[in-house]
This record gives C-alpha cells, sequence and structure tokens, in this order.
RNA sequence: GGCCCGGUAGUUCAGUUGGUUAGAAUGCUAGCCUGUCACGCUAGAGGUCAGGGGUUCGAGCCCCCUCCGGGUCGCCA
C-alpha cells in the first residue's frame, strides 16, 4: 500500500516561518480557509492551529498536473504544500494578516481530505446558532477564536500542575463509579451488572476520598477531576464539570488560603500577565451580604446596600414597618445620580426584575430637580425622609430602590441582584480590572424549609468554628463554619473549607443535620471508621475550571471553553446522547423503563 | 416544575390587515479572469416556512398542542 503522504513531513505551522526563512522549502499542512482563483494563478489561505499562510499556484511555473489539482481546492480541503517561503512585494502586504508580509510559492501539492461544503463558516465572526454550532461541534472547533480558548484552557492547567508540584502537591486519581451520597446535588446513578438492583454514582467531587487520602499520610493532593451533578443547567454551569481539586494536612485556614492567594496570583501572571496585589482582601460572609446582598460579591464598584430597618419600622408604610415586625428587613441601594436615568418605564422595569427574586416589590424615591419622586413619600414624616436620604448618603439627582421583606434572604437576593443589573446597566463595572477576595465565615448551616431541618451549607465535613461548636444544639444558625469562597468579579471561582477531623464532632454533625446514628454509619461510615486510625488536621478547595477559563477567556458561556459541552437538556447534540440503548443491555442490568 | 426569548434556502436574515409563483445577502455549482486577500464579472441550482392539529374561500403570518435551542427562578452539600 503507497503510503499517502510519501514521506513528506510538516517543517512549520503556517504561521511559524520566520524572517530568516524567506527564500528556503517549507512544506506545510492545514485546511484551506479560503480560495481565489484568477484563473492562471490560484490563491489558498491555508490555515491550522498557528493561524493562516497564503499559498499561491502560478500556472505559468508549475507542472500541468500539479496546477490542475490546486484547481479543484476547495474550503476546508485538507493540504499538504510544499513551497518556498517569499516575501510579498510592498504593495500586496495585507496588514490584516499576521503573516501578511509572506505568502509560499506552492512547488507541490498533496491534497490529503476533500471536504463537502460546511454548514457553518470556519472563522471567528461567527453568528451561526448554538444549536447548528454544537451538532457540527468539530468544525465550531477549527475556528480561531475556540482554538485560542482550548489553547488558553490548556495553559491553565498546565500552571496549575507546575504551581502545585512545586508546593510539593502530589497528583492522585480517585474513582469516577463511587457511591450516592444522599446530602447535596442529585447524583448520575449507573447500574450495577454483576449486582442486580444496585448502583453506583458518578462523584460531585472527589470529597471523601480526597480526606481520606489525607488519612493515608499523601499530605498534600491535587488533582484535575471531572466531577458530574444532576442538574439544570445554566450559562455558567454544565452536568459534567472540571475541578481543580486540593486537600492539605496539618493546616489551619490561613496556610490554605496563603497556599490558593500565591496560586491565583501566579496563574493569572502566567495567563493574562496581570498582576495581583497580595494578599487578598477578606470579607465575612455576613458582612458580604449586608453590604452586597450576596456571598460572591462584584467589589469592582460601589453602589453597597444600606440598611434603614430602625426608621422604617417606626413608618406608617406597613410594606415597610411590616417587614421589619416580621422580623425581616428593609435596605437599599442608591444609583448616584439615577434620579433622571430611570423614567418610570425603566423602574417598573426594575421592579419586575426584582419580582424574579420573590421581592413583592420595588419601592423607588428619587430626588429629581423639579422635587421628590417616591412611591411612598405620603406615608412618612419629613424627618424620616431626611433620616433616609442621610443614611443611604442620597444628594440632589440620587436614586434609592429600596426593598422590604419579612425574609432578609429575600431582602439581600433581589436587591444583590439589582445592584448587579443597576451597574450593568449604567456601565458602572470598569473594564479590564480583576478582583479578587475570600469570603470567610460562612454559616455552618441552613434551615431547608421544604425538608423542615438543617442542612450544610457547604457540606457536612466541614468543620465548625471551634468557639462556636458549644451551640450545635442550641442555636444551630449561629454557628460558624470554617469555610472560605475565593471570588473572581462576582464570580465564586472556588470554594473549601477545614474539614473535621474527629469521629465525635463528625457524628454530632450528622447528628445535628438529622440522621440517626444508623444511617450516618450506613452511608458515612467507611469516613468515620478511618477518622478513628489516627486523622490529621486537614483542609482544602476546589476550583471550578470552566468557570476560572471562562472568565479569563471572557467567554460568554462554559461552553465555549469545554470542548464538547452539552445543552440545556443536558444532552450533547453532535452524539446524541443520552439515547435509548438495546434492550439486551437492559435485561444484562436488570433494568426494565415505565413508559407513560 | 415556573417565567421570558427564539426556530423561514447550507448559513444569517427580511417577509406589509391573512391574498399571485416565499425574497435578499452570503455560501454552493459552471464559465471567464495573473496579484487576490469580503477578488471581480456572467449564468445557474438551492425551501417539509421546526412538526401536528384548527380557524378561513385562502395561513410563513391568527389559535391550540408538541418538539428543538437560549436566558433565568427554583435547584446546584
Amino acid at each position: 500500500m503507497a503510503d499517502l503522504l510519501q514521506g513528506w513531513k510538516r517543517t512549520h505551522y503556517c504561521a511559524e516561518p520566520a524572517q530568516a526563512e524567506v527564500g528556503t522549502e517549507v512544506l506545510l499542512m492545514g485546511w484551506a480557509d479560503s480560495w481565489r482563483n484568477l484563473g492562471s494563478l490560484i490563491f489558498i489561505g491555508l490555515r491550522d492551529r498557528s493561524g493562516v499562510m497564503q499559498v499561491t499556484f502560478d500556472e505559468s511555473s508549475l507542472p500541468k498536473d500539479v496546477f490542475t489539482l490546486a484547481e479543484t481546492i476547495r474550503n476546508e480541503y485538507v493540504l499538504a504544500v510544499k513551497g518556498v517561503l517569499c516575501e510579498r512585494a510592498s504593495g500586496m502586504v495585507n496588514k490584516n494578516m499576521a503573516t501578511g508580509q509572506y505568502e509560499v510559492r506552492a512547488t507541490a501539492l498533496k491534497i490529503l481530505g476533500a471536504a463537502e461544503t460546511p454548514p457553518i463558516y470556519v472563522q471567528d465572526d461567527l453568528d451561526a446558532a448554538e444549536q447548528v454550532r454544537l451538532k457540527y461541534r468539530y468544525l465550531d472547533l477549527r475556528r480561531p477564536c475556540m482554538q485560542k480558548n482550548l489553547i488558553m484552557r490548556n495553559k491553565v492547567t498546565q500552571v496549575t500542575h507546575a504551581y502545585f508540584e512545586e508546593k510539593g502537591f502530589l497528583e492522585i486519581e480517585t474513582p469516577i463509579l463511587c457511591k450516592s451520597t444522599p446530602e447535596g446535588a442529585r447524583d448520575y446513578l449507573v447500574p450495577s451488572r454483576v449486582q442486580p438492583g444496585k448502583f453506583y454514582a458518578l462523584p460531585q467531587s472527589p470529597q471523601q476520598f480526597k480526606q481520606l487520602l489525607m488519612v493515608s499520610g499523601y499530605d498534600r493532593y491535587m488533582q484535575i477531576a471531572r466531577c458530574f451533578r444532576d442538574e439544570d443547567l445554566r450559562a455558567d454551569r454544565q452536568p459534567e464539570f472540571t475541578q481543580i481539586d486540593l486537600e492539605m494536612s496539618f493546616v489551619d485556614r490561613d496556610d490554605v488560603l496563603e497556599v490558593n492567594e500565591g496560586f491565583i496570583a501566579r496563574l493569572l501572571k502566567e495567563t493574562l500577565n496581570y498582576d495581583v496585589k497580595l494578599p487578598l482582601p477578606r470579607l465575612s460572609w455576613q458582612e458580604a451580604m449586608d453590604r452586597y446582598g450576596s456571598d460572591k460579591p462584584d467589589t469592582r464598584y460601589g453602589m453597597e446596600l444600606c440598611d434603614v430597618s430602625e426608621i422604617a419600622k417606626a413608618c406608617d408604610f406597613s410594606v415597610f414597618s411590616g417587614a421589619v415586625e416580621a422580623g425581616g428587613s428593609v435596605r437599599c441601594i442608591n444609583v448616584k445620580g439615577g434620579a433622571d436615568q430611570f423614567p418610570r418605564k425603566k423602574l417598573d422595569e426594575l421592579s419586575e426584575f426584582a419580582k424574579i427574586y420573590r421581592a413583592k416589590g420595588l419601592a423607588w424615591m428619587g430626588l429629581k430637580t423639579d422635587g421628590l419622586q417616591c412611591t411612598f413619600a405620603k406615608f412618612l414624616t419629613g424627618e424620616q425622609i431626611a433620616a433616609i436620604q442621610q443614611k443611604a448618603g442620597a444628594k440632589q439627582g440620587d436614586l434609592l430602590l429600596f426593598v422590604a421583606d419579612a425574609k432578609n434572604s429575600v431582602v439581600y437576593a433581589s436587591l444583590g441582584a439589582l445592584r448587579q443589573e443597576v451597574a450593568k446597566r449604567l456601565n458602572l463595572i470598569p473594564e479590564g480590572m480583576i478582583d479578587l477576595l475570600w469570603v470567610v465565615d460562612f454559616p455552618l448551616l441552613e434551615y431547608d424549609e421544604e425538608e423542615k431541618r438543617f442542612t450544610a451549607m457547604h457540606h457536612p465535613f466541614t468543620s465548625p468554628m471551634d468557639e462556636d461548636i458549644q451551640y450545635m444544639d442550641t442555636d444551630p444558625a449561629r454557628v460558624r463554619a470554617k469555610a472560605y469562597d475565593m471570588v473572581m468579579n462576582g464570580n465564586e471561582i472556588g470554594g473549601g473549607s477545614i474539614r473535621i477531623h474527629s469521629p465525635q464532632l463528625q457524628e454530632k454533625m450528622f447528628e445535628t443535620l438529622g440522621f440517626t446514628k444508623e444511617e450516618a454509619w450506613r452511608r458515612f461510615g467507611f469516613l468515620m471508621e478511618a477518622f478513628k486510625y489516627g486523622t490529621p488536621p486537614h483542609g482544602g478547595l476546589a476550583y471550578g475550571l470552566d468557570r476560572l477559563v471562562m472568565l479569563i477567556t471572557k467567554a460568554q458561556s462554559i461552553r465555549d471553553v469545554i470542548a464538547f459541552p452539552k445543552v440545556q437538556t443536558a444532552s450533547c447534540l453532535m452524539t446524541n446522547a443520552p439515547d435509548i440503548v438495546d434492550q439486551q443491555q437492559l435485561d444484562e442490568l436488570s433494568l426494565s423503563i415505565q413508559h407513560e
């Protein structure tokens, strides 16, 4: 069988040839990015992952068969071109092209693969529907901007490996077929063939395994780990995603934070050449909620929340006073100079926006030049209005937006989201700035209205703060955790905690979460058993790699930094997964499908 | 599970109160062309208007259902 390449070897990537090589013979391989046939002169843009080089075929200086073959080239044909690297004459330089001062004058050509007309254009300024892009993902991924994203993703994982290797971390793989854990997200289940009726779960994270590795003395562990959660998708959430997962022994919170500040600084330096100022600021969870209405605050701009409950509770506006009396609050944000930028129609839009977050409505007070525009002024005394304006720092021209609710969580969520929305609309978010901070001192538990019990805010292995352990029985909501999140420009990019390493405390935690002792041992017995045999204090952190790369590349969707992502229905438009399977496969697994 | 937006040549879109044979650009095919680079010129092909049902003399357009995609709330320890 004759070899297709017949010994042809690529000498350069398309965009690689340099000034010093002008006049030398090069051999390029790639895809036809464009073709322009002028009759007896043909121009081909030849593309590979490095870029595009123009190749010329000149009828007058080529054997007939080579030129005839070149005439058949169409977009996306795969070519091997031998030729001489030439400098273009000054009038022919293309300034829009990185290699625009060169071209390769072809002397020989092989067509390595023909191509049908592609359904989408392979170019950056493509506005094809994402549905089409994802069906033909292999073509979409040929586009330079997509290649740039995946190359950046590779850069991130390489820096990650290098940094943690230097710091003495070992990469250790953990299982993909795991035991289902009831707490947390919904598990993807895998039926067992050899044990009918039993199931594995795909890991939501390597959490328990990495803790067991600490018990085993591996001391510093890291892994770039695939994780799975069977929950609904978002622009920044996929059912399978990748974590940079790490765990350390013999450490306290500040040790973990220090290693990770070093990491993020190194990462942003090597990827974006951005200098991060260390140490990173720290904000307690309570302060983050009070000032920004979010546990992942975007602190690139102000417009902080202001609590006016004290003034509001005494007023005759029952929406305000009632909320405070019921244990909630009244808070506002001050949109500086916003009074004239938000006419009634836009305020109604903002009101609708707030309702998405369960706010019952939006009250406002605009300090306009022609007087006060306020939805509730008639219920308040002049002193009360003045007190609110003073508390919020409102000046002439400002706009105050209020949310009152019996639940502080609603006030925080709606006003926090409103703050972001208004900032976006008014372009208050500085371009090019990267804002990093830690949010610390999270509550250990939160009350689940549906299940009528406390659940772990982080996960059930998170250590309570030593001084708060005393409240675990009497006032669980008051207990703070040794947990921390790293926040970048309003996005949670990583989170972790110091773990419980005492079997007694771990048992107590499960008790607080409402597990019976038997249940806790059935589900997590292996972990509590392990803790009995000598467990170092330990803690760790995990980053969402996809989200991190998305922020670094400024991609609009997490799908743009994952080679083969899934759509909102958790299916893959290219392979058509998930799909039905043969009856025989079901039989082997002792499964039967209930059809409606 | 809820709310919002979208689906018309390969692709991106237009399509008037519901009225003749559904258009444009680009891509594609063929011919001509030696300096193009969004090449140019000439000619041509290309449609399940997402699918189903309904209203009507008549539906791309109005109504109902379904499917597909996007955003989002819930959910995501």
